[in-house]
Formats: C-alpha cells, sequence, structure tokens
RNA sequence: CGGGAUGUAGCUCAGUCCGGUAGAGUACUCGUCUGGGGGGCGAGUGGUCGCAGGUUCAAAUCCUGUCAUCCCGACCA
C-alpha cells in the first residue's frame, strides 16, 4: 500500500477521499459542503470540458451565458420541476451587510430585504425559458441550441468532493424545437455525445438507459442517462439528457407560429454533465497507489525523471525526449527537482495518474537506452533512445484501450440476473454490481424494492431484448429486463 | 436532517479523565554524507490549542453555545 492512501479494500470511501487529497485534485473549504478544485483536479476538469465543448459545437451548439439568480415566482412555474429541487435551494433575501451595532464584525442590513427573493440556480430551465419566450416568434427561430457552462448550487445533505457538493461546475443544454420528434432526436443525440465521450475519452464504459418516471428529471417527459460502474460495484449516474415535451413552453409561455401561421408550443430538451465526471473518472481506473488516468485526459501524459539527480549529459537528452514528444503532441514534464530524490518522484508521478514515465540515469546513456514504464499496469522495459516516441505514442493507445477494457470486465463480471426474489435480495447484498431483473413497471414496485434492499433501478437499457418475463418483486408480467443496483 | 466521532505546528497525532510555562513524528530551512522505488546524521523555523462566551488566582484541559470535518443512515447529479 501507499504511503497515506488508504487501501479500496480496508475502506472505499476513505480510499476515495485520500486520492482526492493525495493527488492534488481538491480541497475542503472554509464552506460546508464546497470544494475547492486545485490545479491538478481543475486541469482534468479543462480537459474533459474542452473535449465536449468542441463535441458540442460539432452538432450545432453554441454558448451562451445566463444569470445566477433565479426569481424565486420563476421556480414555481413548473409545478414538478419546484418540486423537485424547492428542498435544497439557496436563497438570497438580502442586498447589503452593516457594521454590526454591537460592533462585531458586519451583519446583514435589515433595511436591504429583497423585493423578491432570488434563488441561487441549481440548474437554469426556468430563467432561461423565461428568455426564450422573447427569442423565439417563429419556426424560423428553431431551433435554438443552446449550452452553458456554469457553477450550481444545491444544498445537499451530505457531501463527497466531486461526486457531490453544494456547489459544483458543470454544462446545461438548453434546446427549443418546433416539433416533438426533433426535440426527442435532440435530447438522444446529446446523449449519445456523453457515451461516446465517457467511453472514447474517460474510458469509462457506460449503459445507455431511460430512467423510472420515479428517477426522472423534475418537468421531463423522458430521461436517458448513461450508468457506469465503479469499483465498489455501485453505479454511478455519470451523464442525463432529457426530453421536456412542452413543460416549460407552457408555463412560460413560448409559443412560435408554424409554416401554416398557427401558433403552437415550443418542445424543449436539457442535457447536462458535471465535475461528478472527474470522481467518476477517479473511481473507475484508480488503484491503491493513486490516481489512475486515461492518457486523452490526463493533463501531463509523460514525466521524465532523471537517475539520481538532474545533470549535464541526463539534461541533454531529457530536453531534446520533451522537445520531440511535445511535437508529438503530448504534454511532458521534465522533472528537475533535484531536492527530492528519484524514488519519491516515482511515487509522486504514480499519485497524480501521470500515464508514462520515462527515468534517464547514467546506466541508460551508455546503454542509449530509457526506462519507459506505464502507471496502468506498472510495467517497466528499456526502450533505445530513438524508440522511444514510437513506444510513448503506441502506449497512449494502449493504455487508453486497456483502461477501458479493464472496466468493460469489471463491469461484466460484477453483472448478474436475477429471476426470483430470493435470488435478487441475495445478490444485491452478498455480491452487489447490476442485476438484471424483471420489473412490472410500477412506482410502487420500484419503491418497495429500493425500501428493502436500497437497490434502485438505474435504468430501463435502451438495447435490451424484448423477453416476456415475471417482475422479480411483485410476479406481475413484465415486458423486460431492468437495471438494479446500489448507487451514488 | 437523525446517530456516532473528531477539531492542538503545513500534515498525522499525543496531552484533556485528574486545570499549573505547548509536545512528538513528518514536512519545511541550512549544513553534510548520499543517490536506479517515498534516504542517514546534525542544527533550526513553525501553534492567540476551530470560534465565541462563562467558571477560576490560573483553561488545550471544566461548563454553555457555535462552526467545520469524517463515518453510518434518510435525500440527491
Amino acid at each position: 500500500m501507499s504511503k497515506g492512501i488508504t487501501s479500496r479494500e480496508q475502506n472505499y470511501s476513505q480510499w476515495y477521499n485520500d486520492i482526492v487529497k493525495r493527488a492534488g485534485l481538491a480541497d475542503h473549504s472554509a464552506v460546508r459542503g464546497c470544494m475547492v478544485i486545485k490545479p491538478h483536479g481543475y486541469a482534468v476538469w479543462e480537459n474533459m470540458k474542452n473535449q465536449l465543448d468542441a463535441m458540442f459545437k460539432e452538432t450545432g451548439h453554441v454558448n451562451a451565458y445566463f444569470p445566477l439568480f433565479i426569481p424565486k415566482s420563476f421556480l414555481s412555474r413548473e409545478a414538478e420541476h419546484v418540486e423537485g429541487f424547492a428542498k435544497e435551494c439557496a436563497v438570497v433575501t438580502h442586498h447589503r451587510l452593516m457594521n454590526d451595532p454591537n460592533g462585531k464584525g458586519v451583519v446583514v442590513d435589515p433595511e436591504a430585504k429583497l423585493e423578491e427573493e432570488l434563488v441561487v440556480r441549481p440548474t437554469s430551465e426556468t430563467i432561461i425559458w423565461n428568455t426564450y419566450k422573447d427569442w423565439i416568434q417563429s419556426y424560423r427561430d428553431l431551433p435554438l441550441l443552446i449550452n452553458q457552462w456554469a457553477n450550481v448550487v444545491r444544498w445537499e445533505m451530505r457531501t463527497r468532493p466531486f461526486l457531490r457538493t453544494a456547489e459544483f461546475l458543470w454544462q446545461e443544454g438548453h434546446t427549443a424545437h418546433s416539433s416533438k420528434n426533433e426535440a426527442v432526436e435532440e435530447a438522444e443525440k446529446m446523449h449519445e455525445v456523453y457515451a461516446r465521450f465517457a467511453e472514447d475519452y474517460m474510458a469509462m464504459p457506460v449503459i445507455k438507459g431511460v430512467k423510472t418516471a420515479n428517477e426522472r428529471f423534475a418537468g421531463a417527459l423522458e430521461t436517458y442517462t448513461i450508468e457506469a460502474m465503479m469499483q465498489d460495484k455501485k453505479a454511478l449516474q455519470a451523464g442525463t439528457s432529457h426530453f421536456l415535451g412542452q413543460n416549460f413552453a407552457k408555463a412560460f409561455d413560448v409559443t412560435f407560429l408554424n409554416e401554416n401561421n398557427k401558433e403552437e408550443l415550443v418542445w424543449a430538451t436539457s442535457w447536462g454533465v458535471s465535475t461528478r465526471l472527474v470522481g467518476a473518472l477517479i473511481m473507475t481506473h484508480s488503484d491503491d497507489q493513486g490516481l489512475v488516468l486515461p492518457p486523452k485526459l490526463a493533463p501531463i501524459q509523460v514525466s521524465i525523471v532523471p537517475i539520481p539527480k538532474p545533470a549535464e549529459e541526463i539534461d541533454k537528452v531529457a530536453y531534446q525526449l520533451e522537445d520531440e514528444l511535445k511535437k508529438a503532441g503530448y504534454s511532458v514534464f521534465y522533472d528537475r527537482d533535484d531536492k527530492k530524490r528519484p524514488g519519491f518522484k516515482f511515487a509522486e508521478h504514480e499519485l497524480k495518474g501521470i500515464p508514462v514515465r520515462l527515468a534517464i540515469g547514467k546506466r541508460d546513456l551508455a546503454n542509449k537506452v530509457v526506462e519507459v514504464a506505464r502507471r496502468d499496469t506498472g510495467e517497466k522495459q528499456s526502450v533505445p533512445l530513438d524508440q522511444v516516441v514510437a513506444k510513448v505514442s503506441e502506449l497512449m493507445v494502449d493504455i487508453q484501450n486497456s483502461l477501458f477494457n479493464k472496466a468493460v470486465k469489471f463491469r461484466e463480471d460484477n453483472t448478474h440476473y436475477a429471476d426470483s426474489w430470493e435470488e435478487f435480495e441475495k445478490i444485491i447484498k452478498n455480491e452487489g454490481g447490476f442485476v438484471y431483473a424483471h420489473w412490472d413497471g410500477t412506482t410502487e414496485t420500484e419503491l418497495a424494492i429500493k425500501d428493502r434492499t436500497k437497490a434502485t433501478i438505474r435504468c430501463i437499457p435502451l438495447d435490451r431484448k424484448e423477453e416476456k418475463g415475471k417482475c422479480v418483486f411483485s410476479g406481475k408480467p413484465s415486458e423486460g429486463r431492468v437495471i438494479f443496483a446500489k448507487a451514488y
């Protein structure tokens, strides 16, 4: 076990916290439930963000920015929406402080009470649809394909770095369409974008599905989700895309004139992923030595360590390699710190999840080789100097693929089928993981199962095969299996 | 929001029961010997003991309040 990191076996939660802290991803802050995202953690998020942003642009979206504050009355316009978020809203009631008359710091000035209180956005549907009302008159104004990168606040009872914090960073796409079909297609398209991002960039396999009515976003008609399995076999919802129907158009009176000069309500979608993805990334790949990052998202892809310390002849080779690797498109860090010893640097680079490490010592120079080590397997080999760049390129692809394959295998190894209640309960209790089981389609059954086992329906998989069966709990007829799991 | 635990040096913690000059390891700084997986020796820097009240000649220690964090539950991206 690495210094200062609890093993996963010993205490999974503590392991996660140790990784976040020791790898320099985030710190706790002075504010309850909020974290400070440190440079290394933010760099990972930035890489995610840049890639996602490019994918949104490719699919025709543009960025905009809407206010942090939402008039309280807006939130109540859509009944289900307010019900979903009311319990976790931060509210601004005043706009001024004053010196404490008792001479102790400052207090809220009671004179400065707001006419209408403002809610710090937990999500932006309401303020955005209030705005869209002014932007949309004709079918020619549609579709409206807008995304925003923002922070939101949800006053959570219990928080964990990245996975659930009171304030978090995310993107929220909000689109408006002239037809139901087009809106559904949009929601499905972005669902697919999320799945592709998760698998191709995060190397995190996901199951695409739709949420049950009970788990659906407040105000949505359909919620598409990507669900991933973490190393403790619990499910994590990694991204959602919602078909909102005409609910928000109705609530905010957003209509357009169609080709036939008839007034119609606009169709809507919204979709988002958050800094929670950083937590997902950690829990998918990392080990007891520290963070493991897929090369495509690693802020530093290659580190170079001089053995035993920087020296002229080592520098020469190291700088040249650094240069060549940078030209090949990789981010490189030559660790010239002469206060730290090689072993320390090895441990530190592993802790931070740098995918490939090169070590260069005098013995290597004499043989014209470099020691190349990969983070995911710990495997080391000597590579002739003139083949290092090619080797690194090969490893980048190989590590990316092998992380994905390993995660797929883990998920498969921990996926079960249950056909009786006894079996179901036993698997959830003893094995964990995903359980494919028949469900009668009622919220009542879903809640009863949750109550007894803590497992929820993560999704109804899109690719599930039609299979008549009996509900694992009620015995009533079922059209196909859904995925149950304990979830974050 | 319920149950449990914890706040003392940058970090990990002792000291608190039984009040009496603020401790250790680690990190950091300097020197030195080292150097292919988290070095050794020597010297040094660093703390209004989470915060606010109270009791007392005297509070890290006792009392009250408050804030924060962690673990377990309920809720949730």
